[in-house]
DNA sequence: AGCCAGGCCCTCC
DNA sequence: GGAGGGCCTGGC
């Protein structure tokens, strides 16, 4: 099925960008052609590829007429691009890293998922996360297949909570599975209701989420921006705050620096909040991944 | 071999 | 309140 979109996308940065963690560029043996990327959202096997005319998509166990909203939703092709890089593009700093990565999407995961999987993000890396999500899917998630391909869905909190930690051990979340398996029961239990805060303001959906064990400011921010529709979050990891204290650094001692005058993430993410504005989200995923691609090699 | 990877939490000061 | 160390594990 096709979806019809003629704006600015690029799909492979967009799924590749270190936002989810299920996706996978299909080699040409097992799809039948180029550029098909291959992931599991709304407990369905999704296969996009992205061309002029549009989206197409396949998916299964789902019909597409009903999977085609969600994937719409999920690429968040209703945002104008345009209108949020006049937004953000304050500088010449930022204006280069838009102008390199033009095209490049937030998306707007399910929300159980991207808590799940930034907890387990916690120092680790993308490689070692997808591992993760998908050996989590695999083993609590319920199979699902597309063409004889078989995946496996996210699995519901309540599924997690069943697993508990020691089973999250073993498969070698680490340290992580004792953040993740109480999350997951209190979900489960309602204690937190991750699709109201979709429609709580940012600072309340920030307490709420700092509240669960495992889940930071940088994490929480992650959930937010991925996930809970708040564009002006802005998370600093290690990568971002590499590339605001290369591009920024006189602003940051000007303003973002704490009671001793010195720049720490605490004081970085207000500051950056402000100055990029509203899609401060969107500027952040444009730094993050022109920093990641750049490497460390070059920071000093 | 030792250090680091997209942090968080706890302890101490 | 904030600086410092520990934490699972895999990869270089």
């Amino acid at each position: 099925m096709l979806i019809p979109f003629q704006q600015l996308l690029d799909l492979p940065a967009t799924l590749e960008s270190g936002q989810a963690f299920r996706w996978k560029r299909l080699d040409d043996s097992s799809s039948g052609g180029d550029g098909w990327y291959e992931g599991v959202i709304f407990n369905n096997v999704v296969r996009l590829r992205h061309d002029a005319e549009g989206i197409e998509f396949r998916c299964g166990p789902d019909e597409e007429s009903a999977m085609a909203p969600l994937v719409a939703d999920y690429l968040r092709l209703s945002d104008d691009l345009d209108a949020i890089y006049r937004s953000i593009n304050v500088d010449e700093k930022i204006g280069s890293a838009i102008d390199r990565f033009r095209g490049l999407r937030l998306i707007r995961q399910e929300p159980w998922e991207c808590l799940v999987s930034f907890i387990c993000s916690a120092n680790s890396n993308i490689r070692r996360i997808s591992t993760n999500v998908e050996d989590i899917s695999k083993s609590f998630g319920r199979p699902i297949a597309l063409d004889g391909r078989e995946r496996h869905a996210f699995p519901s909190p309540q599924e997690l909570a069943e697993a508990g930690e020691g089973p999250l051990r073993e498969l070698g979340l680490g340290f992580r599975a004792k953040y993740v398996a109480p999350v997951a029961r209190m979900v489960a239990d309602g204690e937190v209701d991750l699709f109201a805060l979709r429609e709580a303001s940012y600072n309340d959906a920030l307490e709420a989420l700092i509240a669960l064990p495992g889940v930071g400011d940088k994490v929480a921010n992650c959930v937010m921006l991925f996930s809970l529709e708040k564009m002006e979050a802005f998370p600093v990891d290690v990568w971002v705050d590499r590339a605001l204290r290369d591009w920024y650094l006189d602003r940051l001692n000007a303003n973002g620096a704490d009671a001793s005058g010195k720049v720490t993430k605490k004081g970085m993410r207000p500051w950056a909040q402000g100055y990029f504005e509203a899609y401060a989200g969107y500027a952040n995923q444009y730094l993050f991944h022109d920093r990641r691609l750049q490497g460390r090699a070059t920071t000093s």
